[in-house]
DNA sequence: AGAAAACGTTATCTTAAGATAATAAAAACA
DNA sequence: TGTTTTTATTATCTTAAGATAACGTTTTCT
């Protein structure tokens, strides 16, 4: 991976969130780790704490949980310029419930926990890290809200429907066995569905 | 309202989130500002932008959505000690898509977004509110990924008999068919589920 | 206390989703 | 290139959820 590159891109893609001066960069940039993950590997799995709250520079993944009878489902996906963690297992410390699967060769820039918790107790950052990491859990708070909102609201055909008219990336690079999950129902529901919508 | 005591009682509940210095917590105080809603009505109607992040000091809140066939659809609740907002709304500023209904005579302790930027801003305050405003919406991060990772992963039955160990406050509280709503089914449905699972 | 509203259950009917299997097409791979 | 594997659709059957209405009960209101 050209992590310079990879610097550069993020630095780009944390401006929503956060800017910093050069000289915060750099030390902020002391803190990465940058990891290549091949095509179906795991960046984490359930029962394990995630350590590690990432940015995809390049590839994509996939959040699944397996159920006790082995059904696996998908939940959701991080594109490349995402953030991505088991964010809950991050935040709390606790085991994940779900996994995260590289769909492609993938390149990410990760911050490790301990690294975090240095940065915001640290003199130079602690602040400004801080306010990233509000924006960044408030940013994530608003995507819920809306899923939730759309689960107590909508039938899965409108779920659908809104998806399709919003546009989504998921849309065109996912399989639709996986955006069905992601709509919480089953393939097979998705395909009839679309066949209605059709006619 | 005794304001008083509910500033006590206030700074008791946010101990898990900011603990404040005795100057601190004055001048945080003097951002606060201190209302009782009526049984029935509203702290906030969809359209419009919600301006105050809250905590109920005393009662209840429901929050609920009305679909485009006039249907009224209750997502979630606040009770005593909790926060409270229509906070994608507060954190966009944008039109709020949901209300918020006092269920009972509701004594609240708000911020409004002006002050909330002021302290956020403020030499004294700032860092202190940053984290405060990242652990909250850390905190209900986590809450909206348990209830979407329980929609695509569950049966209403299974997220209903869930909701029954949790033992939490909404079973006691709330009827039946607010608690359904909750749940993403009708009245009707749950009203089966437990026939169902009685037996 | 009496009237009105809200609530929970039940019944009926309709509709759609889940489970499962078969098939065909497309994609991955080796 | 030829062979798996993955994917999407379709069909059948079963099950449960939505819509609606009726009913009795409880709660709320005045």
């Amino acid at each position: 991976m050209d992590t310079l590159k990879a610097k550069y891109n993020f630095r780009e893609h944390l401006q929503p969130f956060v800017v910093f001066t050069n000289d915060e960069w750099e030390l902020f940039c002391s803190y990465l780790e940058f990891i290549s993950l091949k095509k179906k590997t795991y960046f984490i799995e359930a029962g394990k704490v995630c350590n590690h709250f990432g940015f995809v520079n390049k590839g994509s993944v996939r959040y699944f949980h397996l159920t006790n009878d082995g059904t696996d489902i998908t939940g959701y996906f991080s594109f490349e310029n995402e953030f991505m963690s088991s964010y809950t297992s991050f935040l709390k410390r606790e085991p994940a419930n779900n996994y995260i699967q590289a769909l492609e060769d993938t390149e990410l820039i990760l911050i490790s926990h301990k690294s975090l918790q240095e940065m915001l107790a640290s003199e130079k950052l602690g602040h400004k890290m801080e306010r990233f990491g509000r924006l960044v859990a408030e940013y994530y708070l608003c995507c819920y809200d809306d899923r939730v909102t759309a689960f107590i609201t909508q039938s899965p055909e409108e779920r659908y429907i809104k998806l399709l008219e919003s546009g989504r990336d998921i849309l065109r690079r996912m399989p639709q066995h996986y955006i069905a999950n992601f709509l919480g129902i089953t393939p097979v529901s998705l395909s009839r569905i679309r066949r209605r919508i059709l006619v």
